[in-house]
DNA sequence: GTTGGCACTCTCTCTTTTCGAGTGCTAATA
DNA sequence: TATTAGCACTCGAAAAGAGAGAGTGCCAAC
């Protein structure tokens, strides 16, 4: 069921409007500056049927019109036209992904901050669930109570922690060990990492001392920590900025609905691991009651590995689809020409060489 | 200048009440509930000398009492009541701050939400700077590009990172540069690795494919990153559960300078780096501007390593400073108890051994 | 199908009124 | 001298009322 090409005009006019000045849009403003050649009064007629079409509603009998989900859903679809950069404004935005990316470094919480920066809006990053697997170990022997493992994951990440036994143990030891790891845990996930493996390997290694299950305690930990999807939300409180959250209860819901973890993405997850295009979530197509009269955008990024991460937007429904998506995309695939495992590296191989350091605390 | 018991004992009842309720206090309401024996006209012949005396104020004439950052000093000095926890709530504390500490880790972050939740005000924790050098390196040869850099500090954490080349190294290039670099890294501060080092270092190597300086450069930043002190908020949010921040654009302000990194201990920060009590800044006493009418309450606690860390708690003026304080100093406690290098170590040695793991991406 | 005109509706803003909590003061009381 | 009861007064907050204006729907004309 499609509509006059004239409609469809009307209809982007009135969402371009209502999106920039959060007020209902009259016939007699549309008339006078969206450059339709008519009077407001046919533009009058025209809205009564987009209202009856249900692509606009008035909040109540003389006020202009607002558009629906339906309408935005519409405007998404169909009517918005994408963002063009210039020159200037591409170079300005590839700077601030560069340093922020440098300065902070590219976790995901740099991340969901950058994209919140950029769009003024509430932002969240996630890493996709993938499985991982050991690729190599190494034990570094300190002194004759302490040791340092070193897991280098198939993601090529390193992790590693310094161990602190209240025994003492021989260096020949924690060579057999290490090789012991090296050949039976390799390559393995993290379900596979059995307590029967464990005990065999404890037996073999001749350990006595618990040593092998702490390492292989070890290896579980950061497998499923690496494994496991982290989100990250920040730039909550520019919620406060639009007029549509004004009410503090309502801002408030919504903003610790994000704290507390904010789940929105996952449901949508399946369709975009794929896709590089940018997914908008419209009010109530949302599934999380919190996220009803509220809108999500949100674009996938390769992270490296095949493993895609997820930036999202939080925003009214009244947001500014064009330009948000437009970022979105944008920073997308600068993230993924940075971090992705796609073919030409990024200027500079300098850059790929210091990447990112871990961190690990003992005492 | 002290002033009369019965004073006291009626400003304090104003305080409690008015941290209670949120609204002006009059003199009928204390009459009744205070449990001071006296009527309400000699309550208001009281309350009129608090006000002259500064220790109090009204909105407007026919208004209650409300108290100034004076009189909340005076609370907190002399008046309140240090909270005492019945023996379920420590133990509910205890249990919360322990699955806290374990299911995520004992990062700042989770201190920082643990304390926000605890107290449902915004909180920020953040780790003191301290001058840190590097105990050990070393570097696990991978492959002919590829190579490991794990460096242990001085607060025996460890950090590590895979570096991928473009060129090939030769076992032997990585072990000479290990011990070179054992024997001429360690045990400095960052800005004691000059290039003049650096250079010498890599002449020594004869290295002439820059591994020398990636490792350096690394060194650097690991000490840099680990020697900064580093904060973070969190519950910002919460803030909209206070009355005094019903208007979005007061609270837009507060969270966002306090998302923009918050500096709001480091001037308290020397006062208390000894200290293991708590402090409170009310109002116009602190620096920041937009602090101005906000109180912050902070604590400090044993971070091992010589090594203090901070808690704070930001709210408005009319803040539960009784309970804010008591559960800050627990949450203190705990932690020194749980982190700090004193003598005897918590229950449950295991629980030393499996303490943090590093992070470390490449790809 | 489009347009100008016009009466009508409804919200928003501003002003006015009312209400009541809380005060300060005074005079009586212990 | 300290306390108390009583009372007139003040001032803000909430309720009620009055316009004003924006925008509509509909009708008749083009």
């Amino acid at each position: 069921m499609s509509i006059s090409e004239r409609k469809k005009k009307i209809l982007a006019a009135v969402v371009d409007e209502y999106i920039r000045t959060a007020e209902p849009v009259g016939s007699k403003h549309l008339a006078e500056n969206a450059g339709l050649g008519c009077s407001s009064a046919t533009i009058r007629n025209e809205l009564a049927e987009l209202v009856a079409l249900g692509y606009l509603e008035q909040p109540h009998t003389s006020a202009g019109r607002v558009p629906t989900p339906m309408g935005y859903r519409m405007y998404v679809n169909e009517l918005m036209q994408q963002q063009k950069y210039s020159l200037e404004e591409t170079e300005e935005l590839n700077r601030r992904l560069n340093t922020k990316l440098q300065e902070l470094d590219d976790t995901i919480s740099s991340i969901s901050r950058l994209a919140s920066q950029l769009t003024d809006y509430p932002a969240l990053a996630l890493t996709a669930a993938s499985p991982m697997t050991i690729k190599r170990v190494d034990l570094i022997y300190v002194d004759a109570n302490t040791f340092i493992i070193v897991l280098m994951l198939s993601n090529n990440s390193v992790k590693s922690k310094l161990v602190h036994l209240p025994v003492s143990v021989d260096q020949m030891m924690v060579q057999r060990l290490s090789a012991l790891f090296n050949s039976g845990f390799t390559g393995i996930t993290e379900d596979q990492i059995t307590p029967l493996l464990i005990r065999s390997t404890e037996r073999a290694a001749d350990d006595s001392m618990g040593l092998t299950s702490v390492i292989a305690a070890f290896a579980i930990e950061t497998l499923s920590e690496a494994a496991a999807p982290t989100a990250f939300v920040s730039g909550e409180n520019r919620l406060l900025n639009q007029p549509e959250f004004r009410d503090p209860d309502k801002a408030h819901r919504l903003m610790s609905y994000l704290s507390g973890g904010g789940y929105i993405l996952p449901p949508a997850e399946g369709d975009l691991t794929d896709s590089s295009e940018v997914r908008v979530l419209i009010g109530p197509e949302n599934i999380a009651e919190e996220l009803k009269d509220s809108s999500v955008v949100i674009a996938s990024y390769d992270a490296g590995d095949n493993t895609r991460g997820l930036i999202g937007i939080v925003g009214p429904t009244r947001m500014d689809y064009s330009a948000v998506a437009s970022k979105l995309r944008f920073l997308a695939a600068g993230l993924s020409r940075r971090l992705g495992s796609g073919d030409a590296p990024p200027e500079g191989m300098h850059n790929k060489l210091i990447i990112k350091k871990s961190e690990d605390r003992d005492k």
